[in-house]
DNA sequence: TGTTGACCTAGAGTGCGCTCTAGGTTTTAT
DNA sequence: ATAAAACCTAGAGCGCACTCTAGGTCAACA
């Protein structure tokens, strides 16, 4: 039915390292993988949809132990899809404020690139640069909120 | 002129913590804060500026490391705007590059609570959810390249 | 037959970025 | 006079997420 990939495959399709992949078997964030005859790792096309996916929530930022979280309830409660539906949820509402972060840090970095290509055209030096001191005093108020 | 403020106020204006203020003195990415007669930092607007740029450095990823290198480039060559043009550039496109793959995970994310909602409403498990076969069949093709 | 290559396990090591501790000084308030 | 608050230094410790090592098995090829 499904087919069986070796380790190294799956690396390969996953972009995950062979040892990070042996890794996330240990800490559980994939179930065992069935081996064959001389021990070696099967994994199925299912194992590789799932890696796919926890790829994704690695890599926006979900720590092992959340996705971990995630993966237990797949596995406990295969038929009941509410807790993980607002894991999730909360999860894309995390992704979401740290995209418009991002989109805000991006932003004033791009000013800033803007700024010097300024001073290279003009051939001035950016010593008290009124700029940056107006930029600061608008902001200067505290963050503990 | 420019007002002296210390390690609390800053803590409280950029969201580092005291202890990350003197870590970042110590590993070089602010130049040494001057000391007032009973030892204590005092920071000026400037340090605060610098400070604020370099959290938005951080936030969108890049390593202390790097940070160093471009406070290096401020520090040592004051007036030549170009070699931090390079370096600022460079990680600009680090950073769209990162939103880019940022908001297509975003989408998947949302296709998959789509799909979870689905699921609750008509009361279904999602085994053999054929919807994530066929996405996965489309995408089994390597990512070595 | 032997050696190459892909895999295995358990467990140690690494790099990053903080975060905290111990022990001390100085200033201010009671 | 004493205690509390805010700061100081040097250096140890920590959590995360890998990443690598040592020592071994197994199958296939020359």
């Amino acid at each position: 039915m499904s087919g069986k990939f070796s380790i190294q495959q799956v690396a390969q399709k996953t972009g995950l390292s062979i040892h990070t992949l042996r890794y996330y078997e240990k800490v559980g964030l994939l179930a065992p993988i069935p081996r064959g005859t001389n021990g070696h790792r099967q994994y199925s096309v299912e194992d590789i949809t799932w890696l796919e996916f926890l790829v994704r929530l690695r890599e926006t930022g979900m720590s092992i132990q959340k996705v971990l979280a995630f993966a237990d309830l797949v596995r406990q409660h295969p038929d009941e899809v509410g807790e993980r539906l607002v894991l999730l949820e909360e999860h894309r509402e995390q992704v979401k404020k740290n995209l418009e972060e991002l989109t805000n840090h991006l932003q004033v970095i791009e000013m800033k690139i803007e700024h010097y290509k300024h001073l290279k055209a003009t051939g001035k030096s950016d010593r008290n640069c009124i700029f940056w001191k107006r930029y600061l005093e608008e902001n200067l108020d505290d963050k503990t909120n």
